[in-house]
DNA sequence: TCCTGTGGTGAGTAAGTGCTTACTATACAT
DNA sequence: ATGTATAGTAAGCACTTACTCACCACAGGA
């Protein structure tokens, strides 16, 4: 009985790092209370001293993960001073290196739509969304600014995130960078190289 | 006491297409046998008098799945004597209406991915992937011909499928078509014009 | 007429499932 | 040292799950 005591938040992150594992990997209705209780190394009351409810850890997750920015920031960091092809370039390195190094998020995101939660849909528009807007916005300016040809810029950004998340949710979800592996580095080259050229605007 | 009795031939069929349709809203461990059941409007016993195991049901909608190619030759059939733009727009509209029409198998395809079950794999690489060929070695043909430029056609496949892919995601699973309603004419026009200008080979 | 094969079920069962309860162990201020 | 709030648990409850089995209805050949 070498059981240590520890502060209620600290288990109670802790807890929620264990089931947001957990619910990536099998889903919310793959995941048993007892399961996450055994992997954090406590017991399953001990689970619901913190949290009333399965529901509730569910919640405390994507509110965690909606309030969480750190990548987003990240990113806004690596696109500081960078113009032209290499914004995109940068975007979709970023978004498919991140995905490979950990497709947590990827997968929390994909169940969460499709076993359709209460709460999913706060967390699909407020991390699924935030992309998809920055780069609309950014091809509404490229646009204004007549680098771009005119084309609605929501769908020409859907268009470019399609390219890369569709990619990352094959390669890391349907597994097939089992069988096809390309240097990230390549992909996207020829990816941004792509909607570029195909998104310029052409002075006849 | 009307319960009719028909052939196992007919009854297997039936508990096959209830569950399909279940499991594509709920996945497979979101559904129970009872709903299946309840929703064919026979016992619960009769499934597994039909079904060793859950899992057999499963596997007998996977294949299924694997060898109903309606949907591919009606495809090949609407591609016939096209060529150019055209080819393009014929895939993205056909895509992005059957999933519109019924996103079962977009759905299905993504909880076999997520749930990672022993036949999805097979799943996966028949049924996900048969579009994927036929682009590749379409882009393949167009760049030997001259017209589009030398990039991994491969990789140029999964560009254009993804942004279809991903928009129906994301309009039919992420729920988006509530907020993003455009005519899917527009969308491919536009997701086509991208790709095709991308692609094309400029003479300089 | 009886028999037999086929399609179908009511009533279970064992193994889970989320969740609760009655209780113990420990840190820490007094 | 002692009281109290807090962190934790063993055991088990009520219910659901996939799956089973002994049995029934009935069409059709003998």
């Amino acid at each position: 009985m070498v059981k240590m005591k520890i502060t209620a938040e600290e288990r109670n992150a802790q807890i929620v790092r264990v089931a947001m594992k957990l619910f990536s990997q099998k889903g919310f209705k793959g995941t048993t209370t007892r399961e996450i209780a055994q992997k954090a190394g406590i017991s399953e009351a001990t689970i619901f001293k913190h949290f009333a409810k399965k529901d509730a850890l569910y919640s405390a997750i994507i509110d965690k993960q909606c309030n969480d920015r750190k990548g987003e920031s990240l990113l806004m960091k690596k696109l500081e001073g960078k113009e032209g092809k290499e914004v995109f370039k940068e975007i979709a390195t970023f978004l498919i290196q991140t995905h490979q190094e950990d497709p947590t998020f990827l997968k929390l995101l994909m169940f969460s739509a499709l076993e359709g939660h209460k709460l999913s849909d706060i967390f699909i528009r407020t991390r699924g969304m935030e992309t998809l807007d920055y780069l609309a916005k950014h091809i509404s300016k490229l646009i204004s600014q007549g680098s771009f040809k005119k084309v609605n810029a929501p769908i020409a950004a859907r268009a470019f995130l399609g390219m890369i998340i569709h990619y990352s949710m094959l390669q890391e979800i349907y597994g097939l960078k089992r069988f096809f592996k390309v240097p990230v580095k390549k992909v996207v080259d020829i990816f941004v190289d792509i909607f570029f050229e195909g998104m310029e605007a052409r002075h006849a």
